[in-house]
DNA sequence: TAGGTTTAGACAAACGATTGTCTGGGGGCA
DNA sequence: TGCCCCCAGACAATCGTTTGTCTAAACCTA
């Protein structure tokens, strides 16, 4: 009874009906894809031989004609190996698991089109997981991934807590964990660039946003504008330094700080964004509280998103080349899932600082402030 | 030899080193996970026994305490079965596949989330596949994440060419194939909701964005814009007309036309947006070329993206349930892997106006536009 | 024509799990 | 004591590939 089973798979599909192949919808009498066993019973030969003439594995002696026979007839039946089965004997799955905090943020989604671009192009597909920054989640997902095949994990903005037993990329990782690489930005760098920009304009009482604690390039950032500050000798005012908490990618993230600023009458004259979805944010509470970018406060954001140059004001702010950063993630990732022993346990990009319209000099006839 | 291959892969752990488990690296002698085998191998049982333990197959007869030793063993070498291996054998892998146009795109990425947190919740992982709208990965995609298990596919934004043997729900799908449940957006509420609210406004002279050829809502919208013109008698000027070609998400997208408007001296009061994006970048070109909006120009966008909100002018905007069209679908097709026989062919959302501040009555003090 | 070498493929053992069937031994009952 | 039943678990087939080894026939050479 059970092995008439597959015994009663033969393909019954006739010349005539070939033409139409893609178009019908059962090929076999179950919907089941045509297996390597069907098209070998089908052309006489054995499931192996077949394999090996699709596959071109070299040293194997197949005359020519039965080749051309089998291509024809996996072509006829639209043949598609399982890429399951595959997996499993060649123990290589080509899939790699991409862990991030949220889908829905520019941040993430402009790394991961990176990674995207250029896993495709090597040929290997990539299974996403969100864990909206939820312990347990950065805990399991990535042992869940592993057990669908992923050969291979790059995480964004994520902070793994122990090492994998496979190769792991971390971008915005900020965590030396024995066999991940870091690919992050050179934040020493893009301190300077803000803090030079802004002091180059004259601003000397600036306020900060400090990025939420669960965002991995937070503390790193701070850190660096702390000491850079400190290297030119601008003063960090911690009444004007705000740590962000809530967990949200839109403007909203940036609205609040700038309310509690101006209700708490502190005096001020530019805002150091932690991304620019906070300053977009917080350029909305300046307006709405009367106040004008850049005339009265200037701010500066982080990332340059897309809609940076078209926000009103155009917003100055540090890129960050996120797509490549992406890029390089996979390609370190696949290269080590090739075998490169060597690999770097830090990639450093450069930031770039971008001019436009929300930073200006300090403006002595500023729209009165309190406490000014 | 080669038998004696899997006799060498004895777990060779001892109770005081089962403590560090999980911070050894090699658990066995070689790196690769712990299987079925060598559990069954360790407790003394065979492979099946342990399998049917840890998956509570019911009606088996195993002891309590057998039961125990297996769970705890399990534990203890923290075994995860390959679900690669099981998906094979039991032909259900619990993985969908997502075609979509671009990842770095505010209208999918938000589907994606959508679709993300559902398929998360009911266990489903997803592999996601973007094409740029190049036809031959549109037509490679679906096959390829066949071969690699997806029981089912959800597309965003994408017109597949031919049917598929697997379920598969579109999103903004907009083509009637068997087999494909669409989800998508009642056009004609969106129209109405747009076209009333501008007539209202007093607004005669309207300029329109035609989406891009590539966007499957594009025409569906269109169609539904003229003929709901018609019925509220409000006239659709060609020579206000714009087709968008160009294959960008960024604000870019709408700048252009405003130029092409002002330059051929073309009299409008208010402008229909594609997309909240070429919203963005229309109302940046009205403000280079010096026009107030919505003093001199009403700009009305669709989708309401996060920044909508926080634009300066804040956007009114057509609301398109975004992460819940991505939930909805994953719904569908999860229960179409389940067995439901009956879906629906189509499944619509409905829109709904955002009314802020980039709209106001016509005003008849307005900046001079040339031609008026 | 005998012996050796190719040739063309078959065979079988994996990969790691699931599941239907089978069986040896222990216990209950008469 | 003999019989039957049930318990606990083993056995084996299977999912669809890949790959090392084997073999029968054909071919070649001396």
């Amino acid at each position: 009874m059970r092995s008439s089973d597959t015994e009663n798979r033969k393909l019954v599909i006739s010349e005539e009906q070939s033409d139409m192949a893609s178009r019908k919808k059962k090929l076999t009498e179950d919907d089941r894809p045509v297996s390597l066993k069907i098209l070998a019973d089908y052309l006489g030969l054995c499931p192996a031989t077949v394999s090996v003439v699709l596959n071109n594995v070299p040293g194997r002696s197949i005359p020519q004609e039965t080749r051309e026979r089998v291509r024809e007839a996996a072509r006829k039946f639209n043949y598609q190996p399982s890429l399951l089965a595959r997996s499993l004997r060649k123990k290589r799955s080509f899939t790699v698991g991409v862990l991030v905090p949220e889908l829905n943020d520019g941040y993430h989604t402009m790394v991961m089109s990176g990674i995207g671009d250029h896993l495709m192009r090597e040929g290997y597909f990539y299974f996403s997981a969100h864990h909206r920054h939820k312990p347990d989640m950065i805990e399991e997902y990535p042992r869940l991934l592993m057990g669908r095949g992923a050969e291979g994990i790059i995480t964004i903005d994520t902070a793994l807590e122990h090492e994998l037993p496979v190769p792991v990329v971390a971008v915005a990782g900020h965590k030396s964990l024995k066999g991940v690489t870091n690919v992050l930005l050179d934040h020493k760098r893009a301190a300077e660039l803000i803090l030079r920009h802004l002091a180059e304009l004259g601003h000397k009482r600036i306020a900060f946003m400090r990025g939420q604690r669960f965002s991995a390039d937070s503390s790193t950032r701070w850190q660096n504008i702390v000491s850079v500050a400190k290297g030119l000798n601008m003063p960090v005012h911690p009444e004007l330094t705000f740590q962000l908490e809530r967990d949200i990618s839109s403007p909203e993230l940036g609205y609040p700080v700038v309310q509690t600023l101006l209700q708490n009458g502190l005096k001020f004259t530019a805002i150091v964004s932690f991304n620019d979805m906070a300053a977009i944010g917080a350029i909305r509470a300046l307006r709405d509280a009367n106040l004008r970018v850049p005339e009265d406060v200037s701010v500066i954001g982080f990332d340059d998103i897309q809609l940076a140059a078209y926000h009103t004001p155009r917003l100055t702010t540090i890129r960050q080349p996120l797509h490549d950063m992406g890029v390089s993630a996979a390609r370190i990732l696949v290269q080590r899932l090739q075998g490169f022993k060597d690999y770097p346990s830090e990639f450093a990009v450069t930031p770039e600082l971008i001019i436009r319209e929300s930073t200006a000099s300090v403006n002595p006839k500023a729209r009165s402030r309190t406490g000014s």
